[in-house]
DNA sequence: TAAGATAAGTGGTTAATAGTGGGTTAATTT
DNA sequence: AAATTAACCCACTATTAACCACTTATCTTA
């Protein structure tokens, strides 16, 4: 089953002296009745957080629950996906206030780009973003075998 | 059945001199009126102790009774598990005391760090943490095999 | 198009909660 | 009975979350 989410658009906004962040009107106006002001904020593969509504991360949570501790793989896999994983609510306003662990991480200072990706937000650095965008091409070889799955 | 529990996030927290460590909060949170405030201390694979709610712990029992003990590894495996396994009760404010052979096993010295991993909770000397953190890669075969696995 | 009304973004203050430390009594153990 | 351990209580401090307020932007309607 496919999420209901379809983040999208890209936004600068300002990270404040209490490490609060506004998530912006046209993402946060999407988080269904459901999941309220609910949501995870933990590390993305990239330099950056990636935030989930609840119950998108329940989705991927209930996959996670099938993998055994026994196998080294898993346990190391698990430990490193759950432990950036903060269960956060926004306040009156619409803000969260955004770990420390994940401000180090995503090298966040004054500025942040925030990004909606379908199923998640991005919290990015601005300039840490706009080098991923130079450096990261995809090679024709990468198209290639994407549009044998995407129709676009 | 899956769990109820979904335990995440890292906290790190001091063990005071009566050997007292404190559950984070949100973490304790999810105890279920159900399990109140017992639990299950025992050894983790890896050098850390690891804490199970009781109802979690009573459904792992029963997954272990059905291992036969005339397959020698099944007896070792059982024993190993079993005999470190301490059912505590926290204390008014939150609190345990983590007994003295898991903090040996563990090499807790002044400092915890907490992780939550879904159905349990893990204890960890922070240094201990750090450079599993670094060593333990997961390599590219095995990310393979997790990849049709789980859909994150 | 101008003015009012509504919503969005930002900043600070206060009140509640969480983490830590220690002491006292009750329960076990030896 | 003494000693050790466990449960309970009280208290201090720092952090966090709830609350209030202001400014800027956007939308609506005359």
């Amino acid at each position: 089953m496919s999420s209901q989410y379809t983040f999208t658009g890209q936004f600068t906004f300002s990270i404040d002296s209490k490490n609060r962040i506004n998530i912006p009107a046209p993402l946060r106006k999407q988080f269904s009745t459901k999941d309220k002001k609910t949501f995870v904020v933990t590390r993305g593969i990239d330099q950056c957080a990636w935030i989930y509504p609840i119950s998108e991360w329940n989705f991927i949570q209930n996959e996670l629950k099938q993998l055994s501790s026994l196998s080294k793989t898993n346990r190391i896999f698990l430990r490193n996906h759950l432990r950036h994983a903060n269960i956060l609510n926004f306040d009156s306003q619409g803000r969260f206030v955004l770990p420390q662990s994940l401000i180090d991480y995503s090298a966040i200072k004054k500025d942040v780009t925030i990004i909606g990706v379908l199923n998640k937000i991005e919290i990015w650095n601005p300039n840490l973003l706009r080098k991923i965008d130079q450096s990261d091409e995809i090679d024709d070889q990468s198209y290639e075998e994407l549009s044998e799955r995407v129709n676009i």
